[in-house]
RNA sequence: GCGGGCGUAGCUCAAUUGGAUAGAGCAUCUGACUACGGAUCAGAAGGUUGGAGGUUCGAGUCCUCCCGCCCGCGCCA
């Protein structure tokens, strides 16, 4: 049995290194410890040569590990192993030689690199990109991504925030490193639920009582929740009240008070045929609420960044002529199986104890059967060699169920035969103080058009206090990003399967580990610019660009080291889809940058040369951190 | 009940997936020369990593058992 796997296999250790990585010290020094380990002990030839950035700088820049494991396979002491494998590496011209003296506890070999080996790494990825270009052709991907997942007749809240944020920027890390990238909406815009409102919208409207033409996204949200209590009811008692014999009296009091339920459940289920018969008159307002609804939606995206356009709208509608023939496809290869006149796919064999519905007793499809019928088009229409889907992790069964079923039926195969990989990008929970998903207090759902309106009259405010010389102008631009910046860091930072408090004070903290914080990095850099260009001119601002790096200050070395690890985070992110690795590098590289900036003068260098040098690092630092929050979605300011 | 997740400083989170003395931010306290933006930097203080065993050179991380919280589990989406 050789089951699919469902997430990308980790990246290999040893001497395979990760792509687009090649400038990064780690990956060289994974390549020359390789040759040591193969040289000294043959046998452990594709051992794993352990190198790490050290935590702590008295044991150098990096470190080799692979002793104390090397010690074990071949029955050795450990330093004496890496008495052997120092002896046997040559890091060459890249690092200090390694002596008796580079070992240290248990067999911990400490790596210092030479100063101008740095220097030259540093120049190797003073790209475009700063290390984060494109992979070549061969290793592009196409990769769907599902993200947003908005309802018709809903104003999007904060339930919707991450979806749209975390499937926006892995889509952008995706994009940046050459994958073609399609993105999905996959709105909620069929089923029941939308037969209800659209039933009771074509009864007020012939009553007169709305006007169909001037609907709103708040005149939607209302019908849709009167759509909902009108056909609720106890229909859960009165079949308890049956199954433990209660008495034909209450039963029928029971009864009585579903008649109004009943009958506009009856309309609605009436309405839900004409729906998917295509009726014109059904259909045209429908029509009105998938335009009302996504109207707004697409603003929201518009707002937040993400970009999120009508054409990666693939709803369920869309798919709602496929499931006939997808639930046909199962039944007929025997793979789902009639179950108390229910159609279910048993899993028990890929070790899922719960099986899948996917067609219930009266013939209606479900979620899940659309979700069958999406990934098939994904893969098998789009092309999609993976596809990632942002959604909730209470949905984490749904999938796993999903996507082995899929697998199973050879819906993620693609014409050439090629297994796409199927991957939840799963993300925590939005909670509230009290540690239930996150409500105002009055109950509601908080409207993402709200919050961002509370974030940027916030961010306006501090930037008026604090740069109360900026152009009003360019304020309000200012005030936007500080709020996006804000709120998507807010989203991103954290590991995305971690549930996390909303709060309104602490998202708007413009201090610490946060968006604003990374803005205001970039902020300081652009202004040395600027101020260099006054001083200096223009001509000697596009010298430095070239000029040599010179990397004798402590603060200098550790900002060097950190930016040439940008390109092997790129490709981490994009490998674990998990945003939060950015952010923590990002976070550390402007860390690194404000103490560059706080202890080695730009503008008042000792000497032309420093001062030039220094400035292609700020270059360079400007470049990664733009580069970085642009993949993050944020957009960068010039002055805040 | 079964399955999954989580528990780290007062609070919010890290810890390069088994590496050296568990690190940041907030809050608290102390410092920063008229050098480039103080939304900053440097430093102090703050810990029995929920508890108990185990595996090994080495455990926040892996295994077992408890405690506590969250989520999910056939006819909703």
């Amino acid at each position: 049995m050789s089951q699919p796997p469902l997430t990308p296999p980790t990246a290999t250790t040893g001497s395979s290194l990760p792509s687009g990585s090649g400038h990064d010290p780690l990956s060289l020094l994974k390549a020359r410890f390789a040759e040591g380990i193969a040289k000294a002990f043959p046998g452990q030839a594709g051992a794993d040569p352990s190198i790490a950035a050290s935590r702590n700088a008295q044991f150098g820049d990096y470190q080799c590990n692979a002793a104390m494991a090397l010690g074990k396979a071949v029955g050795q002491p450990p330093r004496q192993v890496a008495a052997a494998l120092v002896a046997a590496v040559d890091v060459g011209d890249l690092a200090e030689p390694l002596t008796e003296k580079s070992i240290a506890g248990p067999g911990f070999i400490n790596i210092t690199l030479k100063a101008d080996a740095l220097a030259r790494l540093l120049t190797a990825v003073d790209t475009a990109h700063a290390g984060a270009e494109p992979l070549p052709e061969g290793q592009r991907q196409t990769v769907v991504v599902d993200l947003c997942g908005v309802n018709l007749a809903k104003q999007m809240h904060v339930g919707h925030l991450r979806s749209t944020v975390i499937g926006d920027t892995l889509a952008r890390v995706l994009e940046r490193l050459g994958h073609r990238v399609k993105r999905q909406n996959h709105v909620g815009d069929w089923g029941l639920p939308i037969a209800m409102v659209t039933a009771r919208l074509m009864r007020l409207a012939a009553a007169g009582q709305v006007d169909l033409g001037r609907l709103t996204l708040d005149d939607l949200n209302t019908a849709y929740r009167a759509a909902q209590k009108e056909c609720s009811g106890e229909f859960e008692a009165l079949e308890i009240a049956r199954k433990w014999k209660m008495g034909p009296k209450i039963e029928a009091e029971i009864d009585a008070t579903l008649d109004g339920p009943k009958a506009a459940t009856e309309a609605a289920r009436a309405t839900l045929v004409r729906l998917q018969n295509h009726d014109p008159a059904v259909m045209a307002v429908w029509q009105r609420l998938v335009d009302v609804t996504m109207a707004a939606c697409l603003e929201i995206c518009r707002r937040l960044n993400a970009d999120v356009r009508p054409e990666h709208s693939a709803g369920e509608s869309t798919y709602s002529g496929d499931l006939a023939e997808v639930t046909a496809l199962f039944e007929k290869s025997g793979i789902a199986q009639v179950d108390d006149g229910a159609l279910v796919v048993r899993l028990n064999d890929v070790g899922i104890a719960e099986p899948l519905l996917i067609r219930k007793r009266d013939g209606a499809a479900l979620y899940a059967t659309t979700d069958l019928a999406a990934v098939r088009h994904r893969v098998q229409r789009l092309g999609a060699q993976r596809a990632v889907y942002a959604v909730d992790a209470r949905q984490s069964l749904h999938f796993r169920q999903v996507f082995a079923a899929a697998h199973k039926a050879g819906l993620s195969r693609t014409a050439t035969g090629e297994q796409a990989v199927l991957e939840h990008a799963a993300f925590g929970t939005i909670l509230g103080e009290d540690g239930t998903p996150f409500k105002t207090r009055s109950g509601e759902s908080y409207k993402l058009s709200d919050l961002l309106d509370e974030a940027t009259a916030r961010a306006g405010a501090a930037v008026a206090a604090k740069s109360p010389d900026l152009a009003a102008s360019e304020r309000d631009a200012v005030a936007r990003a500080v709020a996006l910046a804000a709120i998507r860091y807010t989203d991103l930072c954290t590991e995305r399967t971690k549930d996390y408090v909303f709060s309104l004070d602490r998202m708007l903290a413009f201090e610490g580990n946060t968006g604003p914080y990374l803005l205001y990095a970039v902020v300081r850099v652009a202004s040395i610019f600027r101020k260099a260009t006054e001083r200096f001119g223009a001509g000697a601002v596009a010298a430095a660009e070239t000029a040599p790096f010179v990397l004798g200050q402590p603060a200098e070395k550790t900002l060097a080291l950190q930016l040439l690890r940008y390109g092997t985070v790129v490709h981490e992110v994009a490998r674990a889809s998990e945003p939060s690795r950015l952010c923590a590098y990002l976070y550390e590289t402007a860390g690194a940058f404000s103490s560059f900036f706080d202890q080695c003068p730009v503008l008042a260098a000792p000497d032309e040369a420093t001062r030039a040098a220094r400035l292609r690092l700020c270059r360079l630092t400007q470049r990664v951190l733009s580069d970085g929050l642009t993949l993050l979605g944020i957009p960068v300011v010039e002055r805040m």
